[in-house]
DNA sequence: GTAACTGCAAAATATTTGCATCCTT
DNA sequence: AAGGATGCAAATATTTTGCAGTTAC
């Protein structure tokens, strides 16, 4: 991926907002540029601190709950009730996700990324389920902590 | 599955808490009898009032922890910040969980089952990355919601 | 009898809601 | 100007901790 100047990324957002139909504000650029910054997905806690202090909790709460309704972001599913925030890619919309990576956290270094090069398998299911979306949370160790 | 007589239930209970080292207490013992009467897994809220308003949440609390520690429950995470909490197999010990079965939530009745028959697949990582327990959560319809 | 377990109170956290104000369009 | 978004205060809900009393072994 080509380093991007500060300009192309504060396009990037403001597209990504206005395609969505939000108003672009400070709080959701910014919480936008964490994401695009930070490798990995968030916890609502590092978003919070991560943001700079600025702005308040409940305005995170508001801002991730948005972005989630309208296919920005996704949720990664954690066995310890603490869930991750991660960017989708561009073709979720609003009303439907289509992540069909695995997710990836590590042991050592606590991260969680999304492997959108690993596509979930199918998965045979006994007769008289259908199924849906399937997540797949694999945990191990990083290339980065090997 | 045979029906299984109160008392043999009981006994099963008992054996179950005796082989971990744990004692035999009164909201022990319920509380795996929940495990073992409800098909599918349960979130903590199920747990508290499904014990017919018996004893304290901080047992509840206390109690879970207890069993996932043991291996005798596992936790099945959600994308909603309500983990369930599932009975293991009996291979599961004290500090090594061996659950290598998917875990299916139904969009309909909401229940989620753990599906004992069918394994987690293998998942090719990217090179640098090595796996160590995979975890899989199909959502759909289930048999019963057809 | 001793160690382990429970229940209560209270602290610490996390999440949601209402409303007045401010910002984007 | 109008609707949407934010920030603050406060209401709820969730989870953790300390401790004294009780129970299992």
């Amino acid at each position: 991926m080509p380093k991007q100047s500060a300009n192309e990324i504060a396009v990037r957002i403001e597209s990504l907002l206005k395609r969505n139909r939000l108003s672009v504000t400070d709080s959701r650029r910014k919480i936008l540029q964490l994401f695009l910054e930070h490798t990995g997905a968030m916890a609502h806690g590092d978003i919070e601190k991560g943001a700079g202090e600025k702005f308040d909790r409940v305005t995170v709460y508001r801002t991730l709950q948005t972005f989630v309704d309208k296919g920005i972001i996704h949720i990664i599913p954690t066995a310890d009730n603490s869930i991750r925030y991660a960017l989708c890619k561009d073709d979720c919309g609003e009303g439907h996700h289509h992540d069909h990576h695995i997710h990836f956290v590590c042991n050592h270094c606590n991260k969680t990324y999304c492997l959108d090069d690993v596509v979930t398998p199918d998965i045979k299911l006994p007769r008289g389920y259908s199924a849906g979306h399937v997540e797949v949370v694999v945990e191990g160790i990083c290339k980065n902590c090997q």
